[in-house]
DNA sequence: TTCCTTGCAAAACATTTGCATTTCT
DNA sequence: AGAAATGCAAATGTTTTGCAAGGAA
């Protein structure tokens, strides 16, 4: 265990959910400007080869990764700013569970994802996405992380 | 409407689910060899842009496209051999559309996909197959393929 | 002719790897 | 010392774009 692997590891797992390479890359970098972005890369891929995290895919050409939970959840994207918003259910989770059990196929994970216009590009209309930041949180605005339901309808 | 958008709109919408471009073009230099790979991008970025079909990715660093269906469904996906299963629930979908709604988010795609190992891998043991990094694995690190136990899920 | 499409080549990009150097045990 | 980790640069592998030539309306 490295310096930069421990502040690697402590940018990644307090940070939200769902960064790129790129985006753990800058948190780190603030934290330490000495730290590559290779380090960073072959860190993330040694958290996820331990099980401790995992590769998520938005569909907007960029690997994100994610803590591993405990409770399987999926995301609402929108298409149109990039943000993001995790759900959980386990009525779905144990649909899915059904699903893998009929077909003989031993899950690892899970992947729901909801790809829409949230409702606030749809008030706002003409919000365009930064082009050269697409799909991507803006760092100054973590709020477009939260966390919703728990418990609603669909028993989550 | 050329020859060529022809030859790619039958081969994409008479071919298998969840063709990669190449795969795709593959195909289409069979019907047409003189159709390049380019036009087969871009005629499949025309097909998704008109809403005919959409992109999907499984993790393993290409883009797949799929006809939009009447009805959404989801994939079983083996890490393994690659091989892919579809399944269809209206349970699932409504669930996943009550989500959409409590957040305010207008969906405009489901993706439901259930990584893991078929039974066929299972059983099989050792037999690898060609696909050369499916999901990107490092198979010189057989940790990154570790089976937990599901009695919770797969963990998301 | 005018506009749109095609093909080829190259640009863009994110992800990975090679290798010499540094750091840790 | 020996093994492992780091950084830099470059290789990979795809996706995407620029542009001149070709074809449809």
């Amino acid at each position: 265990m490295t310096s930069q692997r421990e502040t690697i590891f402590r940018a990644f797992f307090e940070s939200e959910p769902h960064m790129t390479v790129e985006e753990l890359h800058e948190r780190v970098v603030a934290m330490d400007p000495a730290i590559a972005y290779t380090t960073v890369w072959r860190t993330l891929k040694l958290i996820c080869d331990v099980g401790l995290g995992e590769k998520k895919y938005f569909g907007d050409g960029v690997v994100r990764y994610d803590r591993v939970t405990s409770t399987p959840h999926g995301h609402l994207v929108c298409q149109k700013c990039g943000s993001t918003e995790e759900f959980f259910s386990s009525e779905i989770t144990r649909l899915l569970q059904d699903k893998a059990d009929e077909s003989g196929l031993l899950p690892e994970e899970f992947r729901i994802e909801i790809i829409g216009i949230c409702l606030k590009c749809r008030q706002e209309g003409g919000v365009e996405k930064d082009a050269d930041n697409q799909g991507a949180e803006d760092p100054a605005n973590p709020a477009s992380a939260k966390i919703v339901d728990i418990s609603g309808a669909g028993g989550m």
